[in-house]
DNA sequence: TGTTCTATGCAATGGAAGTGCATTTTGGAA
DNA sequence: TTCCAAAATGCACTTCCATTGCATAGAACA
């Protein structure tokens, strides 16, 4: 296992540190996109500063793609096995849910095509749908 | 102009103090999203509290609606007429420009409709674009 | 006119992103 | 193996924006 994720960062350019590897593992683990305050709450002991630039490095090597979920926080997850990041080909949807406030990739939905108006030129789409998800929804259920 | 203004604060149900009328006209005239320090700039000599809670009024009373643009700063923008921000009817994308930086409610660009996996459910659904908009990409033209 | 509710202004807090610099670690060359 | 240079890490700050508490000013209404 580690030795998989060791391969996966060398063959990204990433040199795979403990903590590199630790963080990566975190996000395999995790299907949500996180933000930085929960990779530094689950690893209390390093600082946040390397977290922070060890994402940032993940996210230029095309390791991980960053997130706006409209909390205005921003929140990364795994990017999916042979994804380039590109418009129109790999743009998935994102769902937040406002009850358990998690974000999930819906990597299956991919987003349609929008036709802008003349003269403008789209570089990227992000799509963010709001609402409840399925596990909140099912425990609501459960409750009641 | 000021009296329409103050007549439609007033069914909405907000007192139209000058100021608000003063940020009502100010996004009426801007047709582009602004940042709550975009109209703190235009009004130096009031305080940025007052603004703030001017603009979270007017959003509780639909007079505005708030566009997260991916930039991280929460941005604000007139309501449309007969606006009720409902899911499937009123909900329009943005435009961010990388170049001005610049959000633009497309309002005549209805967000297509999407379709969940089983158990989640869309409050809200918030599409954003980013690239070059018309403004920018002509007067590149015109440049070269 | 007085009372009460609302709006405003000032000061301060808090959360998150980002940077500069010193120190440690690592990988590769000698 | 040892040593050097580059990369990674940790600490201390800074900045930016959102938000709140409290005191004061202002407006509406009895």
């Amino acid at each position: 296992m580690t030795q998989k994720i060791e391969k996966l960062l060398k063959d990204q350019g990433v040199r795979p540190t403990a903590m590199r590897i630790l963080i990566y593992k975190y996000l395999l683990e995790k299907n949500v996109a996180v933000a930085l305050t929960d990779i530094e709450n689950a690893f209390a002991k390093s600082d946040r500063t390397t977290l922070y630039r060890s994402v940032k490095t993940f996210e230029e090597k095309g390791i991980v793609h960053q997130i706006e979920d409209g909390t205005g926080i921003k929140k990364y997850a795994l990017c999916e096995d042979g994804c380039n990041c590109e418009i129109d080909t790999d743009l998935h949807l994102h769902f937040h849910c406002s009850t358990c406030n998690e974000t999930v990739c819906l990597t299956e939905h991919k987003i349609p095509h929008i036709n802008l108006p003349t003269g403008y030129t789209a570089e990227n789409v992000n799509l963010v749908v709001k609402g409840i998800c399925d596990k909140c929804s099912s425990q609501q259920k459960t409750i009641r």
